[in-house]
DNA sequence: CTCTGGCACTCGGTAAACTTGAGTGCCAGG
DNA sequence: CCTGGCACTCAAGTTTACCGAGTGCCAGAG
């Protein structure tokens, strides 16, 4: 009915922020909003009264060819309404949306998780998965920090049997691995006090990286035990190499998709911790926090978006948190989720392990 | 065609080592494992024909009747064919086949895995998950030894950082276990060493159960920081409880069920981990190796059936393997599976860490 | 030149009517 | 007792028709 009170914007060059006319920005916006709620095509109708656009559903209609023609979105078939691809979500996140807020009862979650939460590394990592999910109702993973720069703090002999000692080793960034070696003979438990003392005076401060120097120490018992330690710890660098994952409410998953073979596609990729590792780092090392659809080149994961944070501790990232849904995930929450335990997590991995908030 | 050879079996007492005529227990075995292959209600001609039956689809169809009178088998609607009940598996399984033998290429898999898997038993767990996932294409868990009766055989602490330490406890059944310290002084680092060998003098050989002693070093800096390790330790019982769960191949879940709705509460009970080790160690208490649908009273399971035996190190049981799946599973195989990576694993447990076989 | 209302058209989804076939229960005869 | 035969049932598939949300296009108004 009125004519549009801003001046008519062009369609291909507004000199706006975005290569997209404001309306069709508008419209493109409306769509992805709308069916991200309903999970069904959104028809031009719908669209005409949204907030921004308000014109005829004709108009919609011609708009939305043209954002058609540019890849922003398909109609599953002719006569029926339009859905974004990942080209129309990457444009959502990119210049429509921030990271959103999160609502006061999440908010209240996580101020509570960070409140009651205590203990190892490992154990906060794992609980903040279950955090995560349970806020943004998809997958959450949680990549731990890599022990690859951390160097060695102590190097123990423990005697458990008299065929088996254990060695434990400690990390300056507070991991701790452990292996048991066979002692070759019964008499070699007397001997473990002074094979790990030479141990550990020769190895603290190095990383679990080979090769490894053995300094003889003139007894020949305690140099077969020295021996036998090098050993465990090179197995230990092979493993400290893959850090630790956890995945948090894949049952999730279950809920977010429709098709059975897809959640199956989709759980059997979170059970490789390599590639959820990978995936994440990759994502984070593109500068992006968000990968939607076949943005990071995974088939199996092509109708999910991934949405990531890193952890960062004095400006270092010593892990990422990540989030799993469907493309049409809710992004503005999630990415607000993500961005806050993600921070919340560096700082109290900083700081202390009672109270630092 | 031919009369029966064997006297004809008395419908209600035939002396035989189950309550069931023989021939009602043939056609229930032919209902179930056709059933078990093809997912579909069997109906009587296909039972005709099945080695040991061999009678008319007709007089097939009045055992049925009488089997499903008893609850046996199930129509999930007139004019369909016969599906076993919860009661007709578990005659199955206690009466109609016994744990099975593996195939050829399984049995290879697993003196495969046993031959290659090495390291710490929590990996060799872990792993065996994995093993266990792939043969029987069902959802794995494995629990862990409880360490409830572990003595400590080590106590230690490590400086991290001036402001933290570490406690790390070795117990005597190789398990590691840590804990963060907060040092109010700057100079306790120097004392570390001292409040770490008087806390091992006096701990090692008992078990992570509290209350502690505290006896007195006569150095003010040592007694805080014993106090604070001794707060540590306190903590670590109450995690040290919780035995270790490991769930393998939840992604096979996916492909056991068809409703969504099952595949995610079924895997939202596999989050829990307290739930998994209950219900297995319940159905090992009431001395079964089978749970089907609602035997183990777990509403959500319902529909799922349990196969559990118990890992045992020197007639002590440390754990157990289990297997989740579909109440139409292959049962044979499935009890197959888990017996034999039971046994093997305890075996591996028991001896040595790379040959033992 | 742009927006709008109108109009014919498309096509997925649903419902109703019909067909098919696997399977049953029952019964009379060997 | 078992068996073959027969009438009956009912889920699933197929066909047909219809509805309606949604589209593309166009001619006219601002």
């Amino acid at each position: 009915m009125t004519p549009p009170v801003d001046p008519a914007p062009r369609a291909d060059t507004t000199g706006e922020d975005h290569a997209l006319g404001d309306r069709r920005a508008a419209i493109l916006e409306a769509v992805v909003t709308q069916y991200i709620g309903s999970a069904e095509p959104v028809g031009s109708s719908h669209v005409a009264n949204a907030p921004g656009v308000q014109v005829s559903s004709a108009t919609v209609r011609s708009e939305m060819v043209a954002l058609e023609r540019d890849g922003y979105l398909v109609q599953p078939h002719t006569s029926a309404g339009r859905i974004p691809t990942d080209k129309g979500y990457r444009f959502f996140v990119d210049h429509l949306t921030g990271p959103g807020v999160l609502g006061p009862v999440q908010r209240r979650q996580v101020a509570q998780f960070f409140d009651q939460v205590h203990g190892e590394i490992e154990t906060v990592l794992e609980r903040a998965t279950g955090l995560l999910s349970e806020l943004t109702t998809y997958a959450a993973v949680v990549v731990g920090p890599s022990h690859e720069t951390a160097t060695i703090r102590s190097v123990q002999l423990v005697g458990l049997s008299p065929q088996h000692a254990l060695v434990v080793v400690v990390l300056s960034d507070g991991a701790v691995e452990k292996r048991t070696i066979d002692l070759e003979s019964e008499a070699a438990g007397e001997h473990l006090g002074a094979a790990g003392a030479h141990l550990d005076a020769h190895l603290v401060g190095r990383t679990l990286k080979g090769p490894w120097a053995a300094p003889k120490t003139g007894s020949i018992p305690v140099d077969s035990l020295v021996v036998a330690t090098l050993h465990a710890l090179d197995s230990m660098g092979g493993e400290m190499e893959s850090d630790q994952v956890f995945v948090g409410g894949p049952a999730r998953l279950a809920e977010s998709f429709e098709a059975v073979e897809t959640v199956r596609s989709v759980l059997s990729i979170l059970e490789q911790q390599l590639v959820v590792v990978t995936l994440l780092r990759d994502v984070l090392n593109r500068g992006l926090s968000v990968a939607i659809g076949t943005e990071h080149g995974y088939e199996p994961l092509s109708s999910c978006a991934v949405v990531v944070a890193p952890v960062t501790v004095d400006g270092q990232s010593i892990g990422a948190v990540g989030l799993l849904g469907p493309t049409r995930m809710d992004y503005p929450r999630t990415m607000a989720a993500v961005h806050v335990v993600g921070e919340r997590l560096g700082e109290r991995l900083a700081g202390g392990h009672d109270g630092g908030h």
